[in-house]
RNA sequence: GGCGAUGUAGCUCAGUCGGCAGAGCAGGUGAAUCAUAAUCACUCGGUCGGGGGUUCGAAUCCCUCCAUCGCCA
């Protein structure tokens, strides 16, 4: 098989379903969309997969405590996953989970190779259990009848298992990684797995009596056991490239071998398992297989029984997706551990983010629609001092190129470099003092167009790491990318003929400590206030972080301000004038009829009278909070001028206003009795 | 206990082949008024963990001690 297949085939690790999703999840996959990303700039062919690991004791426990078949249960916890990777704009080709048909069959397939070849045997094990890590200790490893790792009691189980023989692949892992340096990064991880490697390895159990752990999946030639976890875990790296071809041969020889990214703490799985385990299925290993760090919460390991673990949703929440996408990648070196703190987290947005890169927007686009209301501010003809032209020369590839090697860290740094570069032009071109002076219309206009088209390369650099701000630059320049941008056509200097920039909101609002929106600061500094702020501000904040609005970070902003912070409802929401809300037309309506939508969960298709001569139809999701029956006769609060949308097959022609509240929805409903299409302002 | 790494400015870190100790943030002073009180310039700040050695010359190479971390047991 050719180790050089152009496709570039990129994996996270699949996480476990059954935990809750926290920063490092976050960290791991955004990684590797970055990466993705990249590469597709660059012009490869991607496959970027990322999944649930589904099966196992614990799942089964879990689904028991809710009285739910496990099948059910983890459906219904997917969500969990799937939506923080939609928040976070993750842009994966594919999404297994372990419980698909095409794993499922692939894991036999596998398994029933490794028998054939004689690579599989059965044995007894004795030895110490600890449930809540679904893993054997031996004696030596036990202390006081307590779980070396996570200090639960452990309990003495012997049962006979299927094994996987490792020892007769060892010689050649070895070979492979000593003519291999870099397929395992960074090199700290290298020099653990050929220490690792330099003991005999012990053979591998894979199995579980289905009587113990019924949750898995059976092995073709032992239908009374199951698949160990890890082992079915792993082969999901070759099970869904099996799944895209025509033959399962076809798809694999396709995208394998891929990359993988991993946390530390997978690292021996990973570097040693998995490739032994292709090697019997006559696989090459993976290409590269990078261990990143874990993230710290202000200097202390982050932990569920300390109760500081990040909440990634809570973050995107606060503080949107690109911010936080930013700061993971920012803030240090992947292959290192990682403090998180939410200062840190605010330095980072208030000056990489709104200060460097937001205000040079700004002031650039201000000044081309000041200078030239007109617009058309063209490439100037001819050559010339072009310093922002070499420039980007210079530091833009090395953007790149340290990205594909994972140093995203540097490569942001080196990406604001730039920044800072074009906003020291700014400064030393002055553009405001050449347009006093009519003879210099010219020279203003080529500084101009250098410092957008400088603004336009770092918008395309930043799409793999930033992609939504990505657009919004392109569009305040007015030069949307054309569909799918590309780093050889749309990355040098000189590519747009002319610009018309359009000013919009601030890319980032900058955020006081608490972490609230400064939308518009008061007159009197208040930067001497926060300069002043105790270092102890928030003794409170430690453990929850954002987890969302908690209504006491905007009381204990600094030095008193009493001005109710600006309403931070939506983090990215930019200001918006009285004509923008007039434009908005809003009437009580009641609700006359209120029935489910056939096969949706949550949508009532209600009619409403506004007044008008018949009812509107309005799809309202609001089912989880409302049974049918119990809205008739309600006066709500109707958006009336909304452009019609069709639901499930009912279209709607308006919709209702309500608040989010933890359980659900709460509608809006006047304070006292009003007619039915009452005007609202 | 074995193997490996790290220790550089208040903080986070870079430092190639041995050749005058660097960046960002934080601190100080000033300039500018296009911009989200943003930006820009200048500046303060280091016994390169301790000790010893090699060398004309050591953050860098060698030895040793201390501290921290990782993997393994």
């Amino acid at each position: 098989m050719s180790d050089r297949s152009p496709w570039f085939y990129l994996t996270t690790p699949i996480y476990y379903v059954n935990d809750i999703p926290h920063i490092g999840h976050a960290y791991t996959t955004v990684a590797a969309d970055v990466l993705a990303r990249t590469h597709r700039l660059l012009g490869e062919p991607v496959f970027f997969l990322t999944g649930t690991d589904e099966h196992g004791q614990k799942v089964w426990q879990s689904a028991e405590r809710h009285n739910l078949p496990p099948q059910v249960y983890v459906d219904r916890i997917l969500p969990r996953f799937r939506e923080l990777w939609e928040k976070l704009g993750i842009s994966n080709d594919d999404f297994v989970r372990t419980t698909q048909p095409r794993h499922v069959s692939g894991v036999r397939d596998a398994l029933a190779r490794l028998q054939e070849k004689g690579d599989i045997y059965e044995g007894a094990y004795e030895g110490w259990y600890c449930l809540p890590d679904e893993r054997f200790w031996t004696d030596k490893d036990v202390e006081e009848g307590l779980c070396p790792e996570c200090r639960r009691p452990v309990e003495r189980i012997s049962e006979t298992n299927y094994f996987f023989r490792m020892s007769g692949y060892q010689d050649w892992l070895v070979s492979h990684y000593e003519s291999h340096p870099e397929a395992v990064r960074p090199e700290s991880r290298y020099n653990e797995v050929m220490g690792f490697l330099r003991k005999p390895l012990g053979d591998l159990c894979i199995s579980r009596p289905k009587s113990r752990v019924p949750w898995g999946i059976p092995l073709p030639f032992a239908p009374d056991y199951v698949t160990y976890v890890w082992f079915d875990a792993l082969l999901n790296y070759i099970t869904v490239p099996r799944s895209t071809g025509a033959t399962p041969d076809d798809g694999l020889a396709r995208l394998w071998p891929g990359t993988h990214i991993v946390g530390k703490d997978i690292l021996t799985t990973h570097a040693v398992y998995w490739p032994i385990l292709l090697r019997a299925l006559e696989l090459p290993p993976p290409r590269m297989i990078f261990a990143h760090g874990w993230w710290t919460v202000d200097g202390q390991k982050m932990s569920k029984s300390r109760g500081n673990v990040v909440d990634p949703v809570g973050l995107v929440e606060t503080f949107g997706a690109d911010a936080t996408r930013y700061f993971l990648l920012r803030e240090g070196q992947f292959g290192q551990d990682v403090d998180f703190s939410r200062d840190a987290l605010i330095n980072r947005i208030n000056r990489d983010l709104a200060n460097d890169l937001g205000n040079l927007l700004s002031r650039v686009a201000a000044m081309a629609v000041k200078f030239f209301p007109e617009g058309g501010i063209p490439r100037p003809a001819g050559g010339g001092r072009r310093e922002v032209e070499s420039e980007s020369a210079r530091l833009l590839p090395e953007v790149v190129s340290r990205t594909v090697s994972l140093e995203f860290h540097r490569a942001l740094a080196t990406l604001w470099e730039f920044v800072g570069f074009l906003n020291r032009t700014v400064d030393l071109k002055a553009p405001w003092v050449l347009a006093r002076d009519p003879e210099k219309a010219a020279e203003l206009s080529e500084v101009l167009y250098d410092l957008l088209e400088g603004l336009r390369l770092v918008a395309v650099h930043l799409t793999p790491y930033l992609p939504a701000t990505a657009d919004r630059i392109l569009e305040i320049l007015d030069c949307p990318g054309t569909g799918a941008l590309s780093l050889p056509v749309h990355g040098t200097f000189g590519q747009a003929d002319a610009y018309s920039p359009r000013p919009g909101a601030p890319l980032f609002p900058r955020r006081d400590a608490s972490g609230a929106l400064l939308s518009d600061e008061p007159e009197r500094a208040p930067r001497k206030a926060q300069k002043e702020r105790a270092s102890s501000s928030d003794p409170s904040a430690p453990a929850s972080l954002p987890s969302g609005g908690q209504d006491g970070s905007s009381g204990s902003s600094p030095a008193g301000q009493e001005k109710p912070s600006p309403a931070p409802a939506a983090p990215d929401a930019p200001q918006i004038t009285y004509d923008d809300f007039s434009k908005l037309r809003l009437a009580t309506g009641i609700i006359r009829e209120a029935v489910a939508v056939p096969k949706s969960k949550k949508l009532l298709k209600l009619a409403v009278d506004i007044g008008e001569p018949a009812p509107r139809t309005v799809v309202a999701g609001i089912a989880g909070s409302y049974p049918p029956e119990s809205l008739v006769g309600k006066t709500v609060v109707v958006v009336t001028n909304l452009a019609p949308a069709t639901l499930m097959g009912v279209t709607s022609q308006g919709m209702l206003l309500a608040a989010t509240v933890p359980d659900g929805v709460s509608l809006l409903t006047p304070d006292r009795e009003a007619p039915p299409g009452a005007g609202i302002r």
